[in-house]
Order: structure tokens, then C-alpha cells, then sequence
DNA sequence: AAGCATCTCAACCGCGCTCAG
DNA sequence: CCTGAGCGCGGTTGAGATGCT
């Protein structure tokens, strides 16, 4: 028993649920529903703050929870989610019914644990059996691509710019560009500071970036340029729908931007799609151009960082 | 069998957002 | 505008379970 800084309750009880409690709280949101968390615990009668009768109720008590081991089909498009969303555990939840954050997220806590220590996971196309070998505990190589002639991007080594790879993501996930608005809205966007090319920095999952940093790489890769105008949509379109499918997602996410491609709308019908995997993107400081990297490209630099000397960054 | 290490998972904490006053 | 309450979310904790030697 103790205060609470949450609530006004003088007695709060804290730590696991008695049966007791479980079947007042059940007992309770049956009958009233639960409009007001800070009202049910009085309303109940329990010594609880209405925070932890809100997370009792929403991840163990609610009818609807989904109970038993993750499922092999759960756990691919959890990986899939969280390579695109990154730690946005209420987000991934959504897509996998009757499961919680709170379950997920301790799911994937334990899961990339047990893939962090083994570090040789790799970042493997599709199809591929034998994935090069990388470790996460190397220094990767620099790569980048000289985005002067956006037709035919090519790989220029003086450039600063690191590996697309991705260090946690599962293979076959291929990397994305985020859509400029969404990652500029949460401020997690990062640009060179004394870069002097347009090209802009991106971290292939902004909310990631703790995972980055703990494993001390940058969280960065480089765009591949080359623009498209309106009138080349379909063969974007095309493009997109070529890719490899992770787990529906992408193909939710083909189907929903079609229709904004056909329709030739701009860039802020787009940004609806923000949290969706996409090969382009909206950048600003080349007048509105639609930027893509497509997925050959994203390979083509991956192939490309293994043929280069290792450097330190 | 015992003791230690590691894992799992329910629950807590605190931040940040929204909204009413 | 400012402020504070309420809520949702992600990070973290720690007790109990499980695995390992």
C-alpha cells in the first residue's frame, strides 16, 4: 500500500492481481464499461490506481485477448511490422488481433536478444540461400551513391555515406525510405549537417535509432536518386508491385498508394501512408521530384558494400 | 539435487499528447 | 494562451519460472 503519484486514492494497492481483484474489475467494466479509468477503481471498489486497472484490464482481462505462444505466421509479421515501425509496439499490436503491446514488445525483447547474439543474421535477398557473411560487431563498409546522375546511379566511394544495411532487421527485408513528412513531423529526421548535395540521410527505421546506437553503427543510408515525373507513375507503380511481399503489408501498402499514383495526387496524399514501406519519396529541395530507390537499387548497393574495402567511419 | 544464470511476462514508471476549463 | 487531469504509450523492472552445469 502506498500514494500514488498518478492518482488521488490514499490506499493503492500495487503488484500482481489477486482473483479478487480480477473479478471486481471484470465485474465492474461488464456492467459500466470503463469511460473513465480514474473513475473505476472507486466504482469497483478496488485499491488500485486506474492506471493499473487499465492495463490489467487491457492486457490480460479484455474478452478478446488472444492467448497461447506466438504463432510462426504472428511472428513474421511482427518482424515485417517492426522493420518498418520500428518500436511502436500499440502499432504492431493493432495489426495482430487480441494481442497486446505489452506482449509484443516483451516478445521482441526476448527475440532480439537471442539475435543479437548471434551475430552473423544477415540481410539476405530473397531467395538467396547463402547470405554473405556479416557480423554486427565489424565496421561496415562506406558506400554511397553519387547522385549526380539520378538515370544511372553510381557507387562513389568518397562519399561519407555507410551501408544501407540493416542491423536487426530479419532477412529478406529489404530497406525502405520513409515518407519524408512523416519522419520530418516526429523530428527524428536527420540530414547532413555539411552536406552540400541534396541528398538527404535517413535512418531506414527512425524509431530505432536506440537499437543503432547501441550497436554503434550509424543509423543512416543514402538515398539512390532518380526522378520520375508524373507520367512514369505506372511504371512506379509497376516497380512497387514487383517488390518482395513481406507479409501482406506491402502489398496493403501497393494497393492503397496506387490509387494515389493513378489518380497523379501530390505528395500530401501521400503522407496518409507515412507509416507504410515506400520506395520514394517527396523531397523538397529538388522542387517536388518524386525520388525513388527501388529495390533493385537497394540490392545493387548491398552487393556493392561487400566489393568495397572496409573502413573506418 | 543444488545453485547459479537466464528468460519471461505482468506490472510499474514517467513522458508526452490531448483536451477542457 | 496557460494549466492540469486523464490517458496511451514505450521503456524498464523484478519476481517467478526455466534452463544449465
Amino acid at each position: 500500500m502506498g500514494h500514488h503519484s498518478c492518482c488521488s486514492q490514499q490506499k493503492v494497492r500495487r503488484g500482481l492481481w489477486s482473483p479478487e481483484e480480477d473479478e471486481k474489475l471484470i465485474n465492474y467494466i461488464t456492467t459500466h464499461g470503463y469511460g473513465c479509468w480514474s473513475e473505476v477503481p472507486l466504482k469497483a471498489g478496488l485499491q488500485r490506481c486506474g492506471k493499473s486497472c487499465r492495463l490489467r484490464w487491457i492486457n490480460y482481462l479484455r474478452p478478446d485477448i488472444r492467448r497461447g505462444r506466438i504463432t510462426p505466421e504472428e511472428e513474421k509479421l511482427i518482424i515485417s511490422l517492426h522493420a518498418i515501425v520500428g518500436n511502436r509496439w500499440a502499432h504492431i499490436a493493432s495489426h495482430l488481433p487480441g494481442r497486446t503491446d505489452n506482449e509484443i514488445k516483451n516478445y521482441w525483447n526476448s527475440w532480439i536478444k537471442k539475435k543479437l547474439r548471434k551475430p552473423t543474421t544477415l540481410l539476405q535477398p530473397a531467395g538467396t540461400l547463402d547470405p554473405p557473411p556479416r557480423a554486427l560487431d565489424r565496421v561496415e563498409p562506406i558506400i554511397t551513391l553519387n547522385n549526380t546522375n539520378h538515370a544511372n546511379p553510381t557507387l562513389d566511394q568518397n562519399l561519407k555515406f555507410k551501408s544501407v544495411l540493416d542491423p536487426i532487421a530479419p532477412s529478406p527485408w529489404p530497406l525502405f525510405m520513409l515518407d519524408d513528412n512523416g519522419i520530418a513531423s516526429t523530428g527524428i529526421n536527420q540530414s547532413t549537417s555539411n552536406d552540400t548535395s541534396s541528398t538527404e540521410m535517413y535512418y531506414s527505421n527512425p524509431n530505432r535509432k536506440h537499437d543503432y546506437e547501441a550497436l554503434q553503427l550509424p543509423p543512416l543510408y543514402d538515398t539512390a536518386k532518380y526522378s520520375m515525373e508524373y507520367n512514369d507513375m505506372p511504371s512506379l507503380v509497376e516497380d512497387m508491385e514487383n517488390t518482395t511481399a513481406v507479409a501482406g503489408v506491402e502489398e496493403q501498402f501497393c494497393v492503397q498508394n496506387k490509387e494515389h499514383l493513378e489518380k497523379k495526387e501530390p505528395s500530401d496524399q501521400w503522407s496518409t501512408s507515412q507509416q507504410y514501406p515506400t520506395f520514394f519519396t517527396w523531397d523538397d529541395d529538388v522542387g517536388g521530384e518524386v525520388i525513388l530507390t527501388s529495390p533493385s537499387d537497394v540490392l545493387t548497393m548491398v552487393d556493392a558494400s561487400f566489393s568495397l574495402p572496409w573502413q573506418q567511419f
